[in-house]
DNA sequence: GGTAACTTGTGAACTAATTCACAAGCCCCT
DNA sequence: AGGGGCTTGTGAATTAGTTCACAAGTTACC
């Protein structure tokens, strides 16, 4: 298979919550000018993102909004449950293990770790934070596919070995650091500081 | 000038934060190629960054390290405080109200809103949880450069009509929607269920 | 069954972003 | 003062991503 740009999956999820509401709404089929109107792009751009995985549509129809949801979770790989542990019991590792939406999307929090021995024990909604130094252990014996890294940044990439040696293949990371894996792995990084900035620069730079 | 790409923008952002632990461990001059292993790129592609504002090295040197935190905090408008107003008193509101990374970056958050009156006058760090029904008069009167919507789907559209109506520039969106705003206003989205899928997907499809 | 009105799927054309490659400039050493 | 070793800044080439445009397929209706 070639290979599909990020740009093509982020959409895709984005079309897909498009259509979960859609179908929730009861409408039967959607052409892809009103997914592209939704998303904020064109229905060539619709049609192309799709057309990489085969072709879901009806010539002179469109899509059915149930069948292509299928399509797309299937394309995902959102059929399967995922196991996610948060590392970091900080403010944003508590409120993301609190954090409804993932459970509805099929990621479920199964464990939360941190050092800190005065935060191990503490409970997380139903969770009860681990120390740290479980993580190897647990990793393999409850088969962890993803875990998001919550932690200070000058920790982030001692922790990220770690856990990638332990065979985690995917994290989400918030720490504001560029880390280093191996190249099976595959890393997502939400830096908000520098989201703000881009906020700043377009401020900044407006009006022309 | 030329329309810069948000890419570039993001990796200058990247840059800095480099450039400042760098600066802060005295090392006082960095070349291009130092910079691009850091945030993980070329050293073509650090220098092409940086010409489309200007040139800010020495050829044969590097740059200079402090000169060069200057430079890019002038390039993305971080000369200034910026006045942030956060919408959502649930808990990724909450946790960003409280998320200290932020004031360290010149970002004050100065405000806190919900439309559930049992959570108005709630006290959250030092602020106090205010009733959202205020936010078109606060936004005039205390000059709110910027909001961060932490609110349900459903409900985010609506505010954000009425966030830009009342005269802010730029949103930080937390909800999992897509926002249309007028052309002079800047919406970044962060969206972690998409994240997570864009993680699910490389798991699914990983080794081709 | 034929035709009109749609909509997909996809090469081709175009636009944007990244990488190459090298002249120009700077420092250090002798 | 001149040469060698670096590193920048930037047009040119390349690669990646988006948009165009149209043949081919589908339904509805007469």
């Amino acid at each position: 298979m070639k290979r599909i740009a990020e740009s093509t999956v982020r959409r895709l999820s984005l079309y897909l919550s498009f259509l979960e509401e859609i179908e929730g709404r009861g409408q039967t089929t959607i052409s892809s000018d009103e997914l592209a109107r939704l998303g904020g792009t064109t229905s060539a751009q619709v049609r192309k993102d799709l057309s990489f995985f085969g072709s879901f549509g009806k010539r002179g129809l469109g899509y059915s909004v149930q069948e292509l949801c299928v399509s797309i979770r299937e394309i995902l790989g959102l059929g399967r449950k995922w196991r996610v542990c948060i590392i970091g019991a900080g403010k944003i590792g508590t409120a993301l293990a609190r954090y409804e939406a993932f459970s509805k999307r099929g990621f479920y929090v199964k464990a939360i770790y941190d050092s800190d021995s005065a935060k191990v024990g503490m409970a997380v909604d139903s969770l009860s934070v681990r120390d740290i130094s479980r993580i190897e252990q647990d990793a393999s014996k409850e088969g962890f596919d993803i875990a998001v890294l919550a932690i200070p940044p000058e920790f982030a990439q001692g922790v990220a070995d770690r856990i990638t040696a332990a065979g985690i293949k995917a994290i989400l990371n918030f720490a504001p650091i560029q880390l280093a894996v191996p190249t099976d792995v595959t890393v997502r990084t939400v830096n908000m500081a520098l989201e703000l900035e881009g906020l700043s620069f377009a401020l900044t730079n407006r009006g022309n």
